[in-house]
Parts: structure tokens; sequence; C-alpha cells
DNA sequence: AGTTGTGAAATCTTTCACAGCC
DNA sequence: GGCTGTGAAAGATTTCACAACT
């Protein structure tokens, strides 16, 4: 298997996400003509981007929406719901359990502030917890992501105890730059930002070494 | 002057982070290695990088953080802050609204809300203010940025109207894709999202064109 | 007849080596 | 002597033409 260009897998999420509205509008073929016309680029990119994964289409037919989406959920690790925790429930953190969209990708498992104040509150059915529990919650729950949304002075201290707790990653919104092993750093967190892509991805295992790009 | 990589304008926002960070621990010199460590690229990579815009080191000598931090900044349209309004004061244009570094970028001139129970708030010295104002308060104040903090189901409606005002350019934190008009549609707006790279730029006209990248 | 999938060409980006300057 | 600035080489990505298949 080819290397893959790292523009390629961020494409295949927006072709995702064109599949889902054509899905959503009932369309169920398409081609790569029309998913370059609507995520802006050209056909053969679109026919290049899917040549690296596999061959999902049927020549003179062209692509059954149905399936070409769940393969690019398949291969971008969007076929399946991981667990979450937000530590820090300030407006940022609120705002983000709120997003739409959100509970797709991620199944909300624990909420945690430092405000003692806080933790007699309920967000979407959780009741947010001390810090104290923060390990046992991430050993126990299967929560695989931990997204910070705490102050700049505190973000380090933080993702240092999700890092001990054995979070697999760290979704950063706090304004600061974080000292954290490689593999635990998740890039490409895009939802809030820009638009509406959903633009993140876990890259299904089978795929990610290639993609070093 | 030569085609410039777009890759390499992200890059030059993050030489641009490490020379703030630089300077406030009181170091003015330095060079493009240690630039280059700091921001995981090679030495040759920012030399490259800045070359595209002019020369601003000093051969067998290095670079002046200070002189070299302005021509950034300039480059980058990061010289002088922004006329910004937030539309939508919910919880996340709040968050957004104090997000540190946030003022040091934009000059808020107006926050927005349809619901009429939130025009009595003042928010950072500013009363919130009937979508009624918005044509006039874009034309009378130099608003240059919009900034769309509202619901899916009213953030196209609300960008027509920010369009029809006149307005520069659109950071779009709604959870939907808009149309607009090209010229008008802000990409790379990253604060808040994965970083603390303040990744919003607004290219020196003089440098605009060529980079289409 | 029509559209995908892909090797090869063209283009773009990064790396490198060293000339140029302090 | 040392570090920048840059043309040219190497490498990566995108474009293209067309063979392959329905």
């Amino acid at each position: 298997m080819a290397k893959v260009p790292s523009a390629a897998i961020s494409r295949l999420v927006t072709y995702l996400r064109i599949l889902e509205d054509l899905e959503a509008r009932g369309i169920n073929r398409t081609s790569s003509e029309q998913l370059a016309e609507e995520a802006q680029v050209t056909a053969f990119q679109v026919r290049k981007d899917l040549s690296y994964f596999g061959s999902y289409g049927t020549r003179g037919v062209g692509y059954t929406v149905q399936i070409l989406r769940r393969e690019l959920r398949q291969i971008l690790g969007l076929n399946r719901r991981w667990g979450l925790c937000i530590v820090g429930m300030g407006r940022l953190g609120q705002a983000i359990a709120d997003y739409p969209g959100f509970s797709e990708i991620f199944e909300l498992k624990g909420l945690f502030d430092r405000d003692p104040s806080k933790i007699t509150t309920t967000f979407r059915g959780l009741q947010v917890e001390s810090m104290d529990n923060l390990p046992r919650a991430v050993a126990e729950r299967r929560i695989e992501f931990g997204l910070l949304a705490v102050p700049a002075d505190s973000a380090q201290a933080v993702a240092d105890r999700l890092v001990e707790s054995g979070i697999k990653g760290i979704l950063n919104f706090a304004p600061a730059v974080l000292e954290v092993p490689k593999e635990v750093a998740v890039e490409n967190v895009d939802f809030l930002a820009g638009l509406s892509r959903l633009s993140f991805f876990v890259l299904n295992p089978k795929w990610r070494e290639e993609m070093i790009g």
C-alpha cells in the first residue's frame, strides 16, 4: 500500500461530509465529478484520494452513497463512537458539549471541574465530578479521549493528570501549548472552528502507519 | 516575487508565536536553527520560508527577534487590530470574546443577538444590540470582520445580513456550511481549536495575490 | 456508452549545498 | 568563522490520459 499524502486524508473528511449531506437528501448514487464539485477539487483528485485506500465504486456507474460513506467512516475511524470526558465545565466546555454532531462522534462519559460549586450541577445527564475521580473514571469507563477546556494556567497540570490516567488522546481547547507525549496529542480538532466540516478523525490502525505526512 | 506555498504561510504563524515567546523571555537574538528546533521543522525550511518575503537577518549573525517579529506581523496583517463584531452572544460567543489573546488581534466593536432579553446585558464593556443595528454599525464603526456564533439554522441568514452590510470577512463558528462570496470567507480561524497558535491572519495585500496555494 | 482506477507526466514543495555577506 | 539567502536537486503531490470494467 503506497504512502498516503496527509492532505488526502483531510479531503476524505470533506467527502464524508458531502456524502452525509447527499444521504440526508435521499440521494443514493453519486460520481467522482459530483463529489469534486461539492468539495471544490478535481474529479481526478477524488478518485486518486479514494484509490489510496481501495476501490469503492463501479466503473461506468459511479459510487453508491451509502457504501462509500460507510467505507470512509471506517477509514477515518468514525464508524464507532469514542468515549470522552470533558475537563473544565465553564462556558467553553458547555458550549462544546452542546455542539451539534458532537454526540455522533463522542459518547460523553464524564465531566470534571476543579470548582466544588460546579460539582452539584448536571449537564447532558451527567453530574459534574471532582478531579479526584478522574483516574478511576478513565480506567473504568473506557474513556479514550479527554477534552481540555480549562484556563491556560492549569492546562499543563490537567494534561499531565490525563496522561497519568492512561488517556489515549487529548483534544486541547485550552489556550496553551501543551507538552504531552506525541501519541496522545490529537491534531485536526476542528469542530467549532471554521467550520462545520467535522474535522476529527482517528485513522483506522490499518492505515495509520502510512500516514506520517 | 515567486509563488509562495500556502503551507509556508501557516509556518510563518508558528514562527511568529515563537518569536513572541522569545521576546517575552527577554531574548533578542535568534537563528534559523533555533526557530527550526522550536517549530519542529528544518533550518533550511525556516530560511526558505522567510526568503519568499524578503531577507530579514544578518549573515554570520542571525535574526534580531524584535525585527523579525515586526516583519512577520506585517506580512501576516497582524501589525494592527481589526474591527470585529460578534453575532450570537450565547455561551460560545461569550467564551470566544473572553479568549486570551483575542484582544491583541481584534478590537471588539459590536455584540449582536436576536434575543431581546439579551439586549440589556453588557459584555466586555459593550451592550448587546439588536440585529437591526447591524448594517449601520458595520458601516459607521469600521467593523471589518463578523464572527458568527449563532445556531446552525440561522447561520446562513445572519451571514447574508453581514454580507449585505458590507463586511470584509466572516469568521464562522456556527455549525453550518455557509454559502458566501469567496472574498468574505475567512479560512484558518484556529484560536480556540487545537492550539494556541494564534492562527488567524489577513495576508498583507502586497502578498495576498501570490498566495492562492 | 459511461465512469472508475491507476501508472506516468507535470507541477509544486522541501531539502540541500554553497555562494554571499557580516 | 559563522550564519543567512537562494538556485538547483530531490522528493512529494497533483494532474492527466487512458486502460479496465459494467
